[in-house]
DNA sequence: AAAAAAATGGGTCAAAAGAACACAATTAGA
DNA sequence: TCTAATTGTGTTCTTTTGACCCATTTTTTT
């Protein structure tokens, strides 16, 4: 075994013994947002030892009262400031020697966040939004926990209102589909994608961008101003409860 | 918090120190197999307390110098001398108090085998297939284990080959059709099914059925002899490759 | 003021995929 | 040899998808 047990030690130092040996469980959150561009992950900086000053994912060890969920939770708001209004476990790491200190299992939970901008939390790290794919190399295995999150996610598309949930309220048919490009990697025709998106049912028509009803930051290009939608999650149920046992690959 | 914290206690009955609370980590397996007719789940009779005489996942700690896969390996062939195919993590079980003796993580696994009689592993503990639809209440929290592992199997197959590694390596269009029904819950059209199976050209024709060549028990019913296929990984892996970023709710 | 550029939206058409169904062929047993 | 059960092939109709054209709105440029 890589780390040290500490056997036989007793006193202030190690009071929590056991009668085989245990992991310490950590919760860590792969935050996405999308500023309407790009897809951003949350990332704070470590303030100590070990990999101090190196990126890592926000996260921390869960209490002897909390789920790992509850766990996330609590770190999140702690560190970040943020609530995730969709939270999802998606794998575990569990390697021995993961964490240099002593064997740490972390769950990791892509959390869903409506962007906007953060300052760091409590625990005075810094914290900073970074696009997915300019990412700086991170603490432990914290790219490989992004990586294999940025799967998860390309798969939750199939079965949860990710996309939705990642966007403000009001949208525009060009915003949605550009996240959806962002997400699985590939180009749509912008006819066929509404034309889709409108048959499934899931979308409230909500009128058209106006000076005064401008729920995206637009640079100022020369363009007919878009329409604008909302997500029905009521309608979305019905729909996925219809469509979940299709067959496909 | 539920469970009692051994403090200031040390000595031969618990040797094993910490600074911060750990957690007990566990490895469960639920061990899906298909029988030409039903699909199945692999359970064990619990020799001990708590839960003594109740069925449950087959499963047990993870060592200090294993991943939880391994630990799920090692687990299920020491209980029931299997070896899985596939192994496949989906989720983490962290409510604090789901063992009733100290706090316990597990990270359940869906594990796929061809199916064959078990007698029970070193353990000396009784093991039996059961249809997954007439499984008995089981220990701890294995029931809810148990319906979130159908869930993700389900979801599996639209990334995985979940239904080819079920299968013996020869099979043939109506098994692989019963197959696909008891997992995703619903009926389909036998001349649609097999025509969209062989359009994906992952199978293989492998020739008809006949009294040297009997792939399947078969039942003496009156009926013409099915054609055999296998399963072509390659294949299946290019088709794969090219579909993944298809866009479907 | 007019023209150009950029972006949105509506629509067409052919090809592909899906759903429903009819019928022929093979095998075991009555 | 007749019947029942089961498998394989084909046909038709409908729906969905993919690849386009073109008109409209708005800003910038000439």
């Amino acid at each position: 075994m890589a780390h040290s047990v500490f056997k036989y030690r007793t006193g202030e130092a190690y009071p929590y013994c056991y009668k085989y040996p245990q992991v310490a469980l950590t919760a860590d959150c792969v935050v996405f947002s999308y500023d309407g561009k790009d897809l951003l992950v949350l990332l704070i900086k470590r303030g100590q030892e070990p990999f101090k000053d190196r990126w890592a994912l926000p996260g921390g060890f869960v209490n002897p009262d909390e789920t790992a969920e509850q766990g996330a939770r609590r770190e999140l708001l702690e560190e970040t400031g943020l609530e995730a209004s969709h939270l999802e476990q998606f794998k575990v790491f569990s390697t021995p020697d993961r964490d240099p200190r002593q064997r740490v299992v972390t769950v990791p939970f892509i959390a869903l966040v409506n962007h906007k901008s953060v300052a760091g939390g409590d625990d005075a790290a810094e914290a900073r939004w970074f696009p997915v794919d300019k990412v700086p190399p991170l603490a432990f295995d914290h790219d490989q926990i992004l990586s294999e999150a940025r799967t998860a996610l390309r798969r939750s598309l199939y079965f949860s209102p990710v996309s939705f949930t990642l966007l403000p309220p009001q949208f525009t048919m060009p915003q949605l589909q550009r996240l959806y490009e962002i997400i699985l990697g590939r180009k749509f025709d912008r006819r066929n994608f509404a034309r889709k998106m409108n048959s499934l049912g899931v979308l409230d028509f909500q009128g058209i961008e106006s000076a005064g009803n401008d729920v995206v930051e637009r640079k100022d290009v020369p363009s007919r101003k878009p329409s604008i939608f909302s997500f029905n999650r009521v309608k979305w149920s019905r729909m996925k409860d219809e469509s979940d046992t299709n067959f496909e690959f």
